[in-house]
DNA sequence: ACTGAGTTAGTAAACACTAACTTGCTATAT
DNA sequence: ATATAGCAAGTTAGTGTTTACTAACTCAGT
């Protein structure tokens, strides 16, 4: 997917929208505004605004992937790339806290069956990359093989998601960052094997 | 607080209205109707639609901490109180998948801030619960001491509502109670002292 | 006679979206 | 070089629908 630059803006604007007051905040009057235009310039941009939702998502993706394949190291051990990405992830959510809202969004688009495919194929292309890696991690001895790598995908993507809605919730009350050194250390100290 | 028979009703339909279609098909139009009765009918027995999400907060937590407190058995180790804990959540979303979505509607309360602020009182509460028997289990040596407890509280509960939201997304495509002993299996050795 | 719980009929505001018009830029034909 | 045709990206003014909520009335049970 290919977006003009004028639709990346709006999709940007979109993001900090959703991050300020939820997914119910984005009205078409309400971006269009806050892009400086009136309403009906939008649809000269987007079909409609289901388009505008998946577009966001779609670009909020692949800006993601092309972060986190230029920050990982294929030759690294498994337990390292792990760490790798949830270092990766906790800054982009620390530098760009907008993300945090779009991601939890997920749950609010339930009603919306174009959307919720995009969000299942996104979840899952996720799934897929930190399963393998931990794959890899346990061939290359860096990961307990007692483990079940599904489940460990699953503790992983549900501790960072949860401690970035924890963040988000309190006000950006404690340190991101110190928070998830923290939480790498534990994941560490239970994932690598015992021996 | 007490809620007449009459509230309870209509807060378990907004529940299975905001399962069904997400928080946006929760109208107050919508939800008198599948009530049976018109929609004046529902500030009879709410102030206004905040108050009814409200009261659902609270009725929803109070149901799920009564069931839980009486799943616990105190003078287990805390690892197999965990695990308690862990069961108890999920049978209750197999039982009752309309409670999943409850959930994650917190991402979608922001806008609201009576809402925001029961719902972060009531995962504060969640949080310490947890916390709390985990510091039991490292002093019962049924739970590694070298785990930090704050983050390992934050690894089970990011857990438990990952492996809920992708049940539900997946339109409950695995079996949940499966999964989750996967799940259960993988935290008891992860977390278990390695001596 | 009062009250709790419903009704009908309605409100103003917000919603996504459209029709029809304007304007400034650019590619091309002469 | 310049006239012009086309087009991308705005505008104003408006649509019908949906939203949460209210006023005023009814009526059965105590």
């Amino acid at each position: 997917m290919n977006f003009t630059d004028r639709q990346v803006q709006i999709i940007e604007k979109a993001m900090t929208l959703i991050d300020e007051g939820g997914i119910q905040h984005l009205t078409t009057k309400n971006l269009a505004s806050h892009m400086g235009f009136t309403e009906p310039a939008l649809y000269r941009h987007f079909k409609n605004k289901t388009e505008i939702l998946d577009s966001l998502l779609i670009h909020y993706q692949s800006v993601l992937r092309i972060g986190m394949e230029a920050a990982l190291d294929p030759y690294k051990p498994g337990l390292d790339q792990i760490m790798d990405i949830m270092a990766f992830q906790f800054q982009t959510f620390s530098d760009n806290p907008s993300i945090i809202m779009v991601i939890f969004s997920e749950a609010s688009f339930q009603n919306d069956s174009s959307l919720i495919a995009t969000v299942t194929k996104i979840m899952a292309q996720k799934e897929q990359r930190i399963n393998g890696i931990i794959l890899q991690g346990q061939q290359d001895r860096s990961i307990n093989k007692n483990l079940n790598a599904h489940s460990l995908t699953n503790i992983i993507m549900g501790a960072m998601r949860f401690t970035a809605l924890r963040w988000k919730l309190s006000g950006f009350e404690f340190d991101l960052l110190e928070e998830s050194k923290m939480l790498q250390q534990t994941i560490t100290t239970m994932i690598k094997p015992t021996h």
